[in-house]
DNA sequence: GAGAAACATGTAAACGTTTTCACACATTTT
DNA sequence: AAAATGTGTGAAAACGTTTACATGTTTCTC
């Protein structure tokens, strides 16, 4: 049973509004009023009531971090840097896993806004977002991240995901590779974007993609899908894929089909998990600048928490691209 | 302006306590009242506030889980297990990240008993434990995962991390090296017990652990920790890491410094990272089980939510011993 | 047909804050 | 010396719920 501002009221024979003002630094308080009440706080161990003031206040110094899948070491390292971010400022972080479903992602958004969160920190599926102009109306603010909503009048911050699938995929074609099989998310506009700069980066030479493959990024998909690959006819002889999951899930697959890469197969992808450095031959990837994203999308919301007028910004950053072996076609040596 | 249970009533025609049974279920209403008001109630798009009610009940529907790091990908394996489980019951989870930092775990338990969360999963490092036990007196109920702190009477779940250290140090040894270096935990209770199944592995056959490291469980440390490695004298012909993290450390600089595993040098470690299945040869690691861990402690503890006074349990699960190739010395071709 | 039980509803208090307002006194300005 | 400020304090309302209690209605039961 904790304390109440009652209680720290009548131990130090004040009212409750004298309390409240002495904790809250706001309106005329006597040194010696001050005195008492911070003597009588730490007599009683007293810690105000969030609930409570959250209640009176209408909002509460809280951040709703909604992501996509939690497992996926590209969305940790975002939540990572909004914690830090938020923290700085004051706020904490709730953060609540989708795992990439519309019905689980309408149901946090929905308990957030119960809560009386000031803002949140969102990265939608793509059949989520009907709603979510509608959803800001009469809700906290948001602020989208990894994946946007155009023209809805909502903040984002993404990376150009365009240029970087252009770009990555450029990588294979100069590396020498020619039937290019390509694996994105299934649901997402990032996949959306990532597909089109994989087009673009074809058009200007005589080369066409081999194929285009979609699946839910986890890791167990990634598997499913080599296995498909495998069929393809004309044989791929490289692919891309469109995040750090499926790529693990599919290169873990393709090697225990008995696959070298990047002598039988090109491969190269996005984020930058660990073992792509360490692999046999290690593998060319797009850096996405996750901590940045993160920080970014934090400050942003906290901006539009303090003035919800101020006008929209989609904020974009760019990918690195870290080009390592597996995108240079080798002559292979059986 | 969301609407209030007020405005739902004087649509209704009704007063708030007749709208708060309807929405309840609790108590004596008739079936006009009860379509009345599921009508306004729908008409206005009503959503009770949790705010209110959390202050009301002095308790919410919602688990506090305080990771140690969330970046460990052990950790978002159990968080997305607890969340799963909690959704199920009907309570959602906030999660805080503690980033190892004593002071930020504190922090965050302080906030959440502020926000009176139902009860709290944590993982906590080995110098926030002493004022654990004083926190639960008057906080919220506690269920410890991964660590626990015996004799404090915190119910927790965790594995046998001394019987699968053991193991894993076994399989080294039977594999046939034999000046072993480990590498643990700085601070948590965890390595504590790994620490003592190393040394327990040893113990009959006339060979001692070469040397013991201990850092923080992030991947920077683990490329440090390679580093020193080389220096010792005798040299190391195998490595344990008690971590998925800093595992992939020091396997990355290990890989860089150009040493072949298990050629030149054997490796095990806990956890099982995806890339360890598919390194040029696959790594001997013990399979904790995560999910499971994370499904058990959420059900304790909204089993010790539903009854206080129920006797501690203390919960140990296994461990999985997943033999591959770099626990087994191979003759070098060289 | 009278008392009891069951049903239905409304009133008001409580949860712990913050903040407006009013009041009291002290100091400064006209 | 009256009026205007400045300083310190407390009472009370408000935030949106839930629920104990009071007050009616019905419907049974003998």
């Amino acid at each position: 049973m904790p304390s109440s501002i009652k209680d720290v009221a009548s131990h130090a024979g004040v009212s409750i509004a004298t309390v409240s003002r002495v904790l809250s630094g706001k309106g005329y308080i006597s040194d010696e009023a001050k005195q008492t009440v911070q003597a009588a706080v730490k007599a009683l161990g007293y810690r105000p009531n969030r609930v409570a003031r959250s209640l009176r206040a209408q909002s509460s110094r809280v951040i709703g971090l909604v992501i996509s899948d939690i497992r996926n070491p590209f969305f940790s390292e975002i939540s990572r840097a909004v914690e830090n971010t938020a923290l700085a400022h004051g706020y904490s972080v709730m953060i609540c896993n989708a795992d990439e479903d519309p019905s689980k992602e309408a149901r946090y958004l929905q308990l957030m806004a119960e809560e009386k969160v000031a803002g949140i920190l969102l990265s939608p599926t793509r059949s989520g977002m009907k709603k979510l102009a509608e959803f800001t109306r009469n809700g906290p603010p948001i602020v989208l991240f990894d994946r946007k909503m155009s023209g809805a009048g909502i903040d984002s911050v993404v990376i150009d995901n365009f240029d970087a699938s252009y770009r990555l995929t450029c990588a294979l074609l100069d590396g020498g590779f020619q039937q290019i099989v390509g694996i994105f998310g299934a649901k997402s506009y990032t996949a959306e974007e990532r597909i089109k700069g994989f087009h673009a980066a074809f058009e200007g030479r005589d080369q066409t993609p081999l194929s285009i493959l979609r699946a839910p990024a986890f890791e167990e998909e990634g598997e499913k899908l080599a296995a498909q690959i495998r069929k393809l006819d004309p044989p791929a002889d490289a692919i891309l894929c469109s995040s750090a999951l499926l790529a693990s899930g599919c290169y873990k697959a393709l090697r225990q089909m008995g696959l070298r890469i990047p002598e039988d197969l090109g491969f190269a992808c996005f984020d930058d998990p660990s073992w792509a450095a360490f692999v046999e031959s290690p593998v060319t990837v797009i850096r996405q600048p996750a901590p940045m994203i993160g920080q970014t999308a934090a400050e942003l919301l906290m901006k539009r928490i303090d003035d919800p007028t101020r006008s929209v910004s989609d904020i974009c950053l760019t990918g690195e691209l870290v080009e390592r072996e597996t995108s240079r076609r080798v002559s292979t040596p059986s």
